[in-house]
DNA sequence: CCTTGCTCCTCACGTTACGTGAGGCCCTAC
DNA sequence: GTAGGGCCTCACGTAACGTGAGGAGCAAGG
């Protein structure tokens, strides 16, 4: 049984492939053997052996059993044209991965930081990532991320209490129609002046990513993180600003 | 209807989702409804949308349906964990296609430069790029491809021609039992190292991968290449060389 | 001649994450 | 009463086979 014809078990063994691919592609009409046994047992000749092999080297280069089919029966486009079609599929599968295993170091590297690794906290980071992906471009987030790693965990609890603490009060003075140039609201602009600066390691485009981030996404954040600055907030705060430079 | 409990088609419109992507979770029992109303129109409660945001936070970073439902059900490993083997899978899958997109791209330049682009031929070329990069590291490859693209169409016809004409000598000689360091053998000798010289750039470690191919591919060889020196040619030759070095 | 054991045959279900109808019920508005 | 939209439950199709199930062909030994 060394010389062909052969039967499909022996050209299985010949080829690395497994008969029941072989048999697949039968099915499908990629490779009919050109011979039977009167008994229906599949007989493979030299031709056949041929065409698996080109199947097998189209198949190396990622083509799909479709393609590689109406490459081989000639009704394509030119084989330079399917390569580079194909190339290019490639190398946006290969950037979309890449940009997944990204987010996936990122998150990584954020669990290793809050200890607590419950599936919920988890969702909550991811939720947080996904957002920040939307209002940041690449290098700003990779700002923020060097500005998170280089600082402790006690100071982020200090500086979310900052928040908590400094927020209601804007929104008290915002309501009871206070003067945004008193030194009441003057010294509490310096104090988020410093949270921000500290932040955003002082870069204004990322700052005002952030005033995007919220107010366009108020409500939503609010649920996660408690009370939030809106666009009014932000408006009051930015008259107490200019006063602070005058 | 702005407020929870919701429906399939009010859910799917706030979250993106499609309802028929709704009603698989509800089949495999990712994201059951908590409520169906009496003619059975399902009803998502606030509880129900936060664990399909999870889901949706999940499946960003690439889990499957079935890593999403044991997270979220608890009944798994540390997410931190499952991030790794996650981030691990990812790579190879990169790397693998990474791998493929620069075959590709070599096929593509082998294109360019043979202009008949038959499907015939395309194979050919497949299937001697697939055979070399299992004798041959990446750097060799690298260097053969830099020789190449280095030399003319011409040249490339000439060689050839001067190994389908050196071959048969040989072995006419080895046959014939002639002294490998007869006068006719040295010059055959010569020309044949500076072929060799010539198309591996002078690296004996690629010479000898190609010597390696040779003696165990041959046959397969021949067939596509007419005739290849063997594994007594090789010997035979390697006299002669010792021989013109003395 | 019969059994053993290997290979072969043809179904046909399972895999992933839904898309896309088909056929029919619920509900509201005109 | 009916027209339209949303909802329901099947159920097939997708890519490339893997994995049995049940049955037949075929060479060798008893």
């Amino acid at each position: 049984m060394t010389t062909p014809p052969w039967k499909v078990g022996e050209l299985a063994r010949r080829t690395g492939m497994s008969v029941r691919a072989l048999h697949h592609y039968d099915d499908i009409g990629l490779l009919e053997p050109s011979l039977r046994t009167p008994a229906g047992h599949r007989l493979y000749d030299r031709a056949d052996v041929e065409r698996l092999q080109q199947i097998q080297s189209l198949r190396l280069m990622g083509l799909s059993l479709d393609e590689t089919k109406s490459m081989l029966d000639g009704a394509s486009m030119s084989p330079r044209h399917v390569i580079d079609l194909h190339l290019a599929r490639l190398h946006e599968q290969i950037a979309m991965q890449a940009r997944l295993a990204e987010r996936l170091a990122a998150l990584a590297q954020h669990l290793d930081a809050a200890e607590s690794t419950s599936v919920d906290e988890l969702c909550r980071i991811i939720e947080a990532m996904t957002r920040m992906e939307k209002y940041f471009t690449a290098e700003q987030l990779e700002v923020l991320r060097e500005r998170r790693v280089g600082v402790s965990l006690e100071r982020a609890k200090e500086v979310q209490e900052s928040w908590a603490e400094i927020i209601p009060k804007v929104r008290n003075a915002m309501e009871s129609g206070m003067d945004p140039a008193s030194p009441e609201i003057l010294a509490i602009a310096r104090r988020w002046q410093d949270l921000v600066a500290e932040f955003t390691g002082g870069d204004p485009a990322i700052a005002n990513a952030v005033a995007t981030m919220y107010t366009s996404e108020g409500p939503a954040l609010a649920e996660k993180l408690g009370p939030v600055p809106d666009q009014a907030m932000f408006q009051y705060m930015s008259r107490s600003f200019a006063a602070l430079k005058a």
